[in-house]
DNA sequence: TGTGGTACTGACCAGTCAGTCATTATATGG
DNA sequence: CCATATAATGACTGACTGGTCAGTACCACA
């Protein structure tokens, strides 16, 4: 038989459908790296397990990405993206009033963000981005600086049609996002033992803040911007 | 066996101290490997590099401390435990009122903590602290558990004396501490490239939470206090 | 049925590093 | 000035892992 050939019989590999290859397998091994990514870290992820997730051999990612940080950008390119630019729009279109939208999607978006696996890449991301510095510029840019900068366009439209005070909350628009950060790293760290509602946590800041920056409504009072 | 009669003998001598050897050196080597651990992380330092940081070779901090890990706790802890012990202390024997305590001292701590390189700590305990748990356990019944209970209290002082109105703000002390995070964070991944005023940020927080908790004082406004 | 191209495999290599231990240097006590 | 305890050394080991590459299995098409 033609099969005789193959006497030397390895062990027996799962056959794959050879179409999908080059198309479905980049994604397979990115979705397996974003999972032991964020568990393990950047330095504790052995590519061998990546490959062991995605049911693939230890060569194979090697295939489709030069190296482990090139790969681990395509996991950060993927779990970014899409979700930021989302909200960005809809901060850019939404008709609501700043502090509807504030307290309404904004929030949401950083509940369900912090709720969310994704939030894990965040992990790896702190503790190794300084050694990859074009990895959190590419972060920088396409997440912190545009986020930054919409988060001020819509304060300053809140300053500007009365609705909030001019408060220095314009120049750091960080600190609306800040405790987002806090619970997912307190998740990371001490959610097993120490319970935290992040979701409240999150909401009692938007509050606080928007609180803090709300024009008075009770009194009429003509415009305090000064 | 004949070595253990003289052993014995030996035993009654009183503790000698053969140079400054055993005293001084787990300082020096926990200090160089401060050094090394903030500026590398846990898994990125080597352990030689601390010993010639320290100037001893290789094997001497085995000596001190048995493995890796348990050098890197005691760093955490020299760096812990007293600054916060610290700040603590002045939050519970302060006359100052709250709000003053909070725009005054805190502030000022904080201001002082994300200055300084002790701050840098924080990635590595981010990065790895889920794989040590005794570590992170540590870290919250030392740090996290107690600087809230304290915050907590010092709100509720707020609160009872009238200065501030009861807001979710006592449930989530965190709020008053989340932008350091973010600002250590930011320090470690950005600044290079983009900077950002960490005292103004830090200084503009605790403004604005102190703003939206306080209780109207233009207004005669009889004590909210319950 | 054979042949060629390629997606894929996994043994292997080279480098790294935590941790060990036989050995050396030195202070102290006698 | 020896004897001894011990601080300190640094060559070494064993385990591990990023990355390579010679080869295999499978498909398409002739």
């Amino acid at each position: 038989m033609a099969q005789a050939r193959s006497a030397q019989r390895k062990q027996a590999r799962k056959p794959r459908r050879r179409r999908e290859g080059r198309d479905v397998r980049p994604q397979q091994i990115v979705a397996a790296a974003f999972e032991e990514f964020s568990e393990k870290g950047f330095a504790g992820t052995r590519l061998e397990d990546v490959a062991a997730r995605a049911r693939v051999s230890k060569g194979l990612p090697y295939l489709y990405f030069k190296t482990k940080v090139e790969l681990f950008k395509a996991v950060i390119r993927s779990v970014i993206s899409s979700h930021f630019d989302l909200i960005r729009g809809q901060m850019e279109s939404t008709d609501l009033s700043v502090e509807a939208f504030l307290k309404g999607p904004f929030l949401r978006f950083m509940q369900e963000l912090v709720g969310s696996r994704r939030a894990f890449i965040a992990r790896p991301l702190i503790a190794e981005g300084h050694k990859h510095p074009e990895l959190t510029e590419f972060y920088y840019d396409n997440v912190m600086s545009r986020g930054i900068e919409t988060l001020t366009r819509l304060i300053d439209r809140g300053i500007e049609s009365g609705e909030f005070k001019p408060t220095r909350l314009r120049d750091f628009p960080q600190l609306l996002v800040a405790p987002a950060l806090t619970a997912i790293i307190w998740r990371s760290l001490f959610e097993r033992h120490h319970h935290l509602d992040t979701d409240a946590l999150l909401a009692t800041n938007v509050e606080l803040l928007v609180d803090a920056i709300k024009a008075p409504t009770a009194a009429p009072v003509d415009g305090g911007a000064t």
